[in-house]
DNA sequence: TTCAAAAATGTAAGCGCTTACATTTTTATT
DNA sequence: AATAAAAATGTAAGCGCTTACATTTTTGAA
């Protein structure tokens, strides 16, 4: 954190100022910083006495002008106002950081247009490259992402259609495993709490999980009762209990999230519900609120920060011109106790 | 989204093709671009014609070499890992986004070297303010900045040496009027979970306040039973039985903040303790969590949103060479059920 | 020791934009 | 209609860096 400033001029050293410095040329200097084995032991110890002497260091926006890239990388994700990627984007900023990339941050909002808006302001602003959640959005994108040749990744999701690099995982069938265990429990009628499932494909694909143990355990799919409401521990809440006034009560309700399993269970508790003795509930992608939970969560592992580190990998290897393979990470059940047997037959209710 | 290539180079367009396409110079374009009084209508429409035809849109680095402002702000935050900043940040980040501001937000992990180097990064890739959390910090640090002259804002605190600008609380003064309340419930024996308050400015205010309160009532500040550990559910839980387990037991237990007080929160009840009969137990910050705690949580609401905003603002006007004013938001507190009457005298354990 | 090849270094041309200053056009005044 | 002042536009010089290419120095084989 200490400096000297340029004795000549009192403002902030060029490389200019360290050639002269070190009486060699600015491209000596530049390769010192950049390919220091292009350059004699000698010279790089004298250029790099100067650096330190005068306290410099390179302006970026120069640099990235006449290189043609920025080392930054940007991530748009929905929501930072939950911690559902919080955990895979500082995995993923931790491994950027290491390779000399600098993350940008932006948010969606959950909105379409918001987020093709934010894709063009990072690339205009010069992210060598990109991370997305999920992969389902206008072609139009890809093609503006693929004629700007910016690599990007796909994250949280795996993408069914192999045309883009993604880094995630299944959430078909890792919600169809913790159907299947549900199921097994002993229930029969099922509900779901889900995200908007026409603009989220993690969201839809979880759905589906779930039918398809439905439909491979016998039962009709089409008798999954969806509840679709936004991400929030008051949602959950409201959805729960819009799906015990039914007249037939789902003995397990399965959500889209851990957020809305939380407020599910809220709403379980409020209505003086026994967890799981009278409702089984189950949550998706255990964060920490799924542990902490009155009643720990049922819910699906997925591996946050391993999928983080992997995607900046990917990227890095992209911006190199190389042709990283998508990866798909498993997810793991995780048991906890907000799920148990199915009660007796449930009455109809009054 | 849409775009139309340059058709003579199939290359992404710049101001020259910008400038050739209407026919005027690449000054003009500029001022099209910055600032559209200065140029006639004509000549705007002519050249947003062009822009819009060519599918236009400036090179950032260019620009920001030229300019010599990145439009970029950078804000280090102590960690990502849970909501504490979230909502703040996420309101700054709207707040400048209006300005035509890019936010970079980099962590710590609540690191004094980590922030060092953090800050060191963002000034160098040319962030043309920043916002920082806390006061307290290597008063080298703010010669760095001072000399780059890169404005700077310290939130989520108010800096008691009036030197610095400063958007944020009273933590001491919140703190306090909380723990009164504590007092005015008859707890005598008060503990209180802290984070490192040597290193966390906030923490160490914090407990301040418990203590000017104590002292108000005629208690001995001394007596304050602390607990210092890190901001996590777990932590909390873990520091929460170390208290329980002295052989005077505090009736109540302040948290530095919710996280800690969702902690304590589960270890009573997995101890068989019930709230607010058996333990009060307060937090601070007011996040969602606090609200939707298995007990709902009493805690010092923090204007966050706010907060975000205002800071926001201030950096605005002083990177346009103003002297904002530090500002003082006020904190309420949030009666929930966590807080009540002290239980009958505190029979020693055992 | 000589000389070609390899390694190190230097030269200088941009990268795409902003902006001070120069020039031209418009406006308002007489 | 003539003219000075104001407004619009153009010219061109950088901003600080990278890198292709040219030049010099070093290396090592003959």
């Amino acid at each position: 954190m200490e400096e000297v400033t340029n004795s000549l001029t009192g403002e902030v050293p060029t490389l200019a100022d360290v050639a002269a410095a070190a009486g060699v040329s600015t491209a000596t200097v530049s390769r010192c910083l950049n390919t220091p084995d292009r350059v004699t032991k000698k010279t790089l110890k004298i250029v790099m006495d100067a650096v330190d002497q005068l306290g410099y260091s390179p302006n970026y926006s120069a640099r990235a002008l006449a290189a043609g890239r920025t080392n930054t990388i940007g991530a748009i994700i929905p929501t930072m106002e939950n911690a559902i990627f919080a955990r895979g984007i500082q995995a993923f900023q931790e491994e950027l950081q290491q390779n000399g990339c600098t993350l940008l941050v932006a948010s969606s909002s959950y909105r379409e247009d918001l987020e093709e808006e934010q894709i063009k302001t990072l690339t205009v602003r010069g992210a060598d490259a990109l991370l997305l959640i999920g992969y389902q959005r206008n072609p139009q994108i890809y093609n503006y992402l693929a004629k700007r040749n910016i690599p990007t990744v796909l994250t949280w999701a795996s993408n069914p259609e192999k045309r883009h690099l993604s880094v995630g995982f299944n959430n078909r069938l890792a919600m169809r495993a913790l159907a299947e265990l549900v199921l097994q429990n002993g229930h029969t009628v099922i509900g779901c709490i889900s995200a908007d499932t026409a603009a989220n494909d993690r969201a839809r694909d979880r759905v589906s999980g779930i039918r398809d143990a439905m439909a491979a355990a016998g039962l009709d799919p089409s008798d999954l009762i969806v509840q679709e409401t936004q991400y929030s521990i008051e949602k959950g809440d409201m959805a729960f209990r819009s799906l015990m006034s039914r007249d037939v009560r789902p003995t397990a309700v399965m959500c889209g999230n851990d957020v809305l399993a939380v407020g599910a269970l809220r709403a379980a508790t409020a209505l003086n519900m026994s967890i799981p003795g009278d409702v089984s509930i189950t949550g998706f992608d255990d964060i920490e609120l799924a542990s902490v939970a009155p009643v720990p969560l049922t819910t699906v592992h997925v591996p946050h920060r391993r999928m983080g580190q992997c995607a900046a990998r990917a990227l890095m290897s992209a911006i190199n011109g190389e042709r990283p393979e998508s990866v798909e990470l498993p997810t793991t059940i995780c048991r906890r106790n907000t799920l148990g047997r199915a009660p007796q037959a449930d009455a109809p209710k009054r």
